[in-house]
DNA sequence: CGCCCATTTGAAAATAATCAATGGAAGTGG
DNA sequence: CCACTTCCATTGATTATTTTCAAATGGGCG
């Protein structure tokens, strides 16, 4: 009953770099056991039911996860980011898949070994407990999102989440529409004419298929609520 | 950035109860730290923005976490029920408000002597995560309900969700419509509507206002899928 | 017994999905 | 390096599901 869960070590850019400072020095001690891995565009790190062995440390690239319905319907729950971990909330084995959406390279840590750790030092243990209760909070926003948002209200949500993960104005697509509109609970039709109507309002622009900037920040937020 | 998480304790009827034995001995030593209180009818536990000082859990009775939106929308982001931990995911204060749904009674543990037991005793620390980690998972499905499934489908996948924390085919309803609605991204109309269909195909019956019985559990099962 | 609030039901309106076709970018192989 | 092929994105027209607006029914509590 599990899955995986994106964490941003230094998630906004208007938060305390203190409280982040602490959280990635608690788990500073797991470096030692990682082993660092390459995967190609669309390749998984592991399939829905694969028993879960490893965590995971997105350095560079982005990964997403997902599952699909008994209809073909796909549902993407996470996408990672550098600074990300995957699969800290598997069970016995993934309920999500994963797979990389472009080139990236990620550190994977044997999780018996994390737990072995975790189980004498105390402080491993609290910053795994301070990573998944960022990542809980995260998904209340999410839900807030998928329950109660219009489809303009849930895409300047999500430009605006992603603007916030670089420190200059742009915004990294890596994804596809398709994937957008999987993650957000919306057609890729939908997505497609969110943006370009943001595009014609000139809120944001565009550079290269790939690569957004916000020219009004301000009207963007005003766009996320009701 | 938090609010509330609920994790039952015997979740599904259908899991080992090994694993929940384990989870609720971990924290068998937080008993003697705890204070019972009793809230009535729609009673706050606390609001959005209090310092989040405690963390709760269920004995009697049900509970419910929410947010207003702007406009006035509400999103309620988890019932809980007896067994049910309240407030873990929040940061420094809670972002969610929580409430009564009808009496209630709780144990209310300071969030300080938890995480100082924890620091010592890293089984508290395992304890914790575990709990976390079920209700990150809980929240992942959620998530796809709210993002991939028909007003049926939630419906459905909802009851099929109370129907497990009891033993007998029956369902409790403690709250209102109107909160159905703000959990599952739906209007009260529509909330109504699927029930009544619900219940002239005879897949549920009612008894009294507040408690269902499922009377074709295989049908139920059916309309959670697409 | 009667009032108030929640629920149910109906009809109209709106948002997003679906169906369909075109345009454009990226990647492959000659 | 260019042309071909394929996949992705955009845009338009139609349909469907759910929301919104509105009214009536019913239960619970004083």
């Amino acid at each position: 009953m599990s899955g995986a869960v994106a964490v941003s070590q230094r998630p906004a850019a208007n938060r305390a770099s203190a409280e982040q400072a602490g959280l990635t020095e608690g788990l500073a001690d797991l470096d030692g056991i990682g082993a660092v891995i390459a995967l190609r565009r669309d390749e998984p790190l592991f399939r829905p039911g694969d028993r879960a062995e490893f965590y995971f440390k997105v350095l560079k690239g982005a990964a997403r996860s997902c599952r699909l319905l008994a209809d073909g319907r796909r549902h993407i729950g996470e996408f990672f980011l550098p600074g990300d971990f995957i699969g800290l909330d598997a069970a016995e084995s993934y309920a999500f898949g994963a797979e990389a959406i472009v080139e990236t390279t990620l550190i994977r840590y044997s999780r018996r070994k994390v737990e072995a750790l975790a189980a004498e030092e105390p402080r491993i243990g609290q910053s795994l407990v301070e990573i998944m209760r960022t990542g809980l909070a995260a998904a209340r926003e999410r839900m807030l999102l998928l329950g109660h948002m219009t489809a303009m209200e849930r895409i300047a949500s999500f430009l605006l989440d992603l603007a916030r993960r670089r420190d200059d104005g742009r915004i990294s697509l890596p994804m596809t529409r398709t994937d957008i509109g999987d993650y957000l609970g919306l057609t890729m039709e939908t997505v497609s004419r969110a943006l370009s109507q943001l595009k014609s309002s000139g809120i944001i622009t565009q550079h290269g298929m790939h690569e957004l900037a916000i020219a009004r920040p301000a009207a963007l937020v005003e766009l996320t609520k009701p």
